[in-house]
DNA sequence: TCTGAAATTCTCTCTAG
DNA sequence: CTAGAGAGAATTTCAGA
């Protein structure tokens, strides 16, 4: 479903997606055209899900980066929890948790007086007993998917 | 430094950096030739870091999503766990962190078996005493920046 | 800083092999 | 899939307000 090449392909969009597809069509060994054509599939497939931009957190007022996993009393996996998160524009991420805690969220705020205002809104939230906050203190690396490898030695 | 029209820009971009400059310029009121010029800037200063794609994480062999929490005995903020870190390729961002743990790592593998080989390599990693896992059931979203936006309703 | 237009380059489709 | 060609768009630059 998935080859060689289109995995080529992902890796050269995914670390510009602005070349033109001869360029990209070179990188892999292909025609303009080839590169194109695989390229449209990939989209219309949903394994490109779309074209975007990254851009630095601190540049917009986004500085502070927090992790916050919620406690619960009641099943948090609906609609309704789900757009009372989306609801708050520093929610970056959500996700249904197993464990402890029932949903994790990655906010980023510009203050951390902002994160504090982030998580009495949280707690606003039906079901939500509890957070527990991780504040990151400095980002190694946040990169896309490789889509090639597997684990390196293939200990497994 | 970055005004509504910029953030307006970057938001348009965010959500398809496909689109002409022509159409950027009239979603925010702009010739195709200033949109060109204030997104060239933006890139310039490295608002903009990069022009990427999306792909969708189970199309290419990474459905399996988790969050891990490493314990550790030694300060982990250093270029050699950073490195060492950036050597697994299931390793999609890398945090130091505040609190009881002191690296937090997601992780995106194709099943729960590969998960356990990458929490086997990074217990070998210098330094790391402990690993607290927490895996994800449902992501209800992974969105861009929000570039606008303070918590709605002020109440801060 | 923006506009509008000109010149260049690229996209996208088609044909044929 | 490759190669080439052609029409249509888009990028990119630049003069002028």
């Amino acid at each position: 479903m998935v080859d060689g090449i289109d995995r080529a392909l992902l890796t050269q969009l995914q670390h510009d997606a602005t070349q033109s597809y001869a360029a990209l069509g070179a990188a892999v060994g292909l025609s303009a055209g080839s590169a194109h054509e695989r390229v449209r599939k990939l989209r219309e497939r949903g394994v490109i899900r779309r074209t975007t931009v990254d851009v630095d957190p601190a540049a917009v007022g986004r500085g502070v980066l927090a992790f916050v996993m919620l406690g619960a009393n009641a099943w948090m996996g609906d609609a309704a929890t789900r757009d009372a998160l989306a609801a708050l524009p520093e929610i970056q991420e959500a996700h249904i948790i197993a464990g402890a805690a029932s949903v994790l969220v990655k906010i980023r705020t510009a203050t951390t007086e902002d994160l504090q205002a982030v998580l009495r809104r949280l707690f606003a939230i039906d079901g939500v007993t509890s957070t527990q906050t991780i504040v990151v203190l400095e980002s190694f690396f946040e990169r896309p998917i490789n889509v090639h490898d597997q684990c390196p030695d293939g200990q497994k």
